[in-house]
RNA sequence: GCCCCGUUAGUCAAGCGGUUAAGACGUCGCCCUCUCACGGCGAAAACAUGGGUUCGAUUCCCGUACGGGGUACCA
């Protein structure tokens, strides 16, 4: 068989070589130790907590080591394409504060290591098919869907492994003037490997893995398909040649393509190339929702959707954070001893990686989320709840819009000091949790405590009234609060209250709960005098009058 | 079926042959306190399982179970 007559035969306008695109594609000029990173969604438009945690690593390694991260756009699956997808990917990351140093964007490519969609690079994949042709490494397989169907009936029946290799590889010596033949007929192809492992006896590979460790796995022997009838390339071949001539240092993917890893050693061998250092993390779960079992993988659940966490409210820097201490194990105890460094100090590294599957934990993120929003100016908690509201609330957008001077100080209530509060987990949260300060939104939610009967109650509030001086201090306005519970039978203090039951009817804590209801129209809330301040001597003594009557 | 990968408390996780088996979230209790939150202190709670190897296994090896992934002209 001639080689070089069937590369011609096959690929007739293929003019380039290999050593064309190396000069194309030079080598990166980088600092020593610089990591080339990418992320290389297929345009579906549907990004999940997968993508933006493996987006994270490669952002980390690229960046941490002045190196370089891009985008690329992998749609050899042309049933996968989603008018739109590109921008919503970006779009999406750069909510998290994701950014790519070059690739596919909204409006085309940048640098020089392009096109970034491999729909574009068809003749590179072609070049490189070409020249596995022509050394006598790839061959065309003219099979038919039946015929293999046939094919793996026949193994299943005699439980041999399933696939197109060895003996079962009906194609791999047809002759030049069968192939001639054959494609003068119209017959449809595809491009396989001509794998060079022993199905009975292979031999065993070893990849070293930046999470996993060395990885031992047996030697590709199927010839797998490289270029589909189309002339398109698999994700196998695809991915080969772009992180070759992208000069890619680092591969971070899923688990999911450990099974594949023997494939692409080879191809990376055929083609006579150092393969990037593969880093498979590992995916993220979550309980079934029946019998909730234990893990289940993703898709689809809203949880793991990207979206979801915008939708809900959670500021990025919070899902950030998050992610960052279940990417590494030492995260959480960095930033407990750094808790004001900026997330960019943190060493990250790819051997503090888990190699089994995490569960997503909202609790953590609340709590994670309460640590990272107190952190967050009162201004910044404005925009970024206004930014939600106009995106998934409109109806509150008109009690938040333009109120910012009165909003302020109510976002920053009780957070100043060394032990500020932290009241706010989300968005919607945040907003429930203020709402009493909005006039429209504002009721008596909770009811009077047990201490404290209807007519008390009235008291309480009328003695309140009375003595009330929008001007006096938080002491001077407590000491009031002390005398009228002293006066009604009330302890002044809980602990008097706690020693001797008996001996009052509740205590000043129940006597302030009255009057917490009449403001906030709830039994908690942060400190009263404060929220007066904010709300004003007017709306204080409306809203108490008003409580007083309905009791 | 076959092939990979994994399995430490409810969850996330340190741990790399000898530890009282860290820490965080959650839960519970106490303290602080006008409520809640914050903060502090404390408690309950784990090495899937059976065999080896070893003076000694959570740590190493083999089997079993369970979970995940792959077995495509999908990625």
């Amino acid at each position: 068989m001639d080689y070089d007559k069937l590369a011609e035969l096959l690929f007739p306008e293929i003019t380039k070589t290999p050593e064309d695109y190396e000069t194309i594609y030079p080598q990166r000029e980088l600092p020593e130790g610089a990591k080339v990173t990418r992320l290389g969604p297929s345009p579906t438009g549907f990004m999940h907590l997968g993508n933006l945690y493996g987006a994270f690593v490669d952002e980390r390694l690229a960046h941490q080591s002045g190196g370089v991260f891009y985008l690329r756009i992998e749609d050899t699956d042309d049933k996968r394409y989603v008018e739109g997808a590109v921008d919503v990917i970006i779009d999406s990351l750069d909510f998290f504060g994701i950014e790519f140093d070059e690739g596919a964007g909204r409006s085309g490519d940048t640098g020089e290591y392009g096109p970034y969609t491999q729909s574009e690079r068809k003749d590179i994949y072609q070049c490189m098919a070409k020249h596995l042709v022509r050394e006598g490494m790839a061959y065309p397989c003219f099979l038919t869907e039946e015929e293999i169907s046939a094919i793996r009936e026949k193994q299943e029946a005699n439980k041999e492994m399933p696939g197109i290799y060895g003996r079962y590889a009906a194609c791999r010596d047809l002759s030049y003037e069968e192939v001639e033949a054959n494609i003068a007929a119209g017959k449809p192809y595809v491009l396989r490997l001509r794998s060079g492992g022993n199905i009975d006896d292979p031999e065993e590979i070893k990849v070293r893995d930046g999470i996993r460790g060395t990885l031992t796995m047996p030697e590709n022997c199927q010839d797998t398909v490289i270029l589909k009838a189309t002339g398109i390339p698999t994700y196998h071949f695809a991915h080969v040649v772009d992180d070759h001539f992208m000069r890619t240092t680092h591969v971070v993917r899923g688990e999911e393509w450990l099974s594949s890893l023997p494939i692409h050693v080879e191809l990376f061998k055929k083609m006579g190339w150092r393969w990037p250092l593969y880093c498979h993390t590992a995916q993220l779960m979550k309980l079934d929702e029946n019998g909730n079992k234990r893990k289940l993988s993703k898709r689809k659940d809203p949880e793991l959707r990207l979206g979801y966490y915008k939708e809900m409210g959670y500021h990025p820097a919070a899902v950030r954070e998050y992610l960052l201490t279940i990417l590494n194990s030492n995260y959480e105890e960095w930033r407990m001893a750094h808790p004001d460094s900026p997330v960019d100090d943190f060493a990250f590294t790819t051997k503090k990686m888990s190699t089994s599957g995490a569960l997503f934990d909202l609790n953590k993120l609340n709590d994670i989320s309460k640590d990272v929003l107190v952190k967050i100016s009162a201004a910044d908690l404005y925009a970024f709840m206004l930014q939600w509201a106009k995106e998934y609330r409109s109806e509150i957008v008109p009690a938040i819009e333009g109120r910012e001077d009165y909003l302020l100080p109510i976002l920053d209530l009780g957070r100043e000091g060394k032990k500020p509060r932290k009241d706010f987990v989300n968005a919607p949260q945040m907003f429930e949790f203020i709402s009493y300060f909005f006039d429209e939104y504002f009721k008596v939610e909770d009811s009077l405590p047990q201490e404290v009967p209807a007519e008390d109650a009235k008291k309480i509030l009328g003695e309140y009234l009375r003595g009330y001086d929008h001007a006096d201090d938080n002491g001077v306005w407590f000491d009031k609060i002390r005398e009228i519970a002293g006066r009604l039978g009330y302890a002044e203090r809980p602990k008097d209250f706690k020693n001797e039951p008996e001996k009052y009817k509740g205590h000043v804590g129940h006597v302030s709960e009255v009057i917490r209801l009449a403001v906030v129209g709830r039994s908690q809330s942060p400190d009263i005098w404060q929220i007066q301040q904010i709300l004003g001597e007017e709306r204080v003594r409306s809203r108490i009058e008003k409580y007083a009557a309905s009791i």
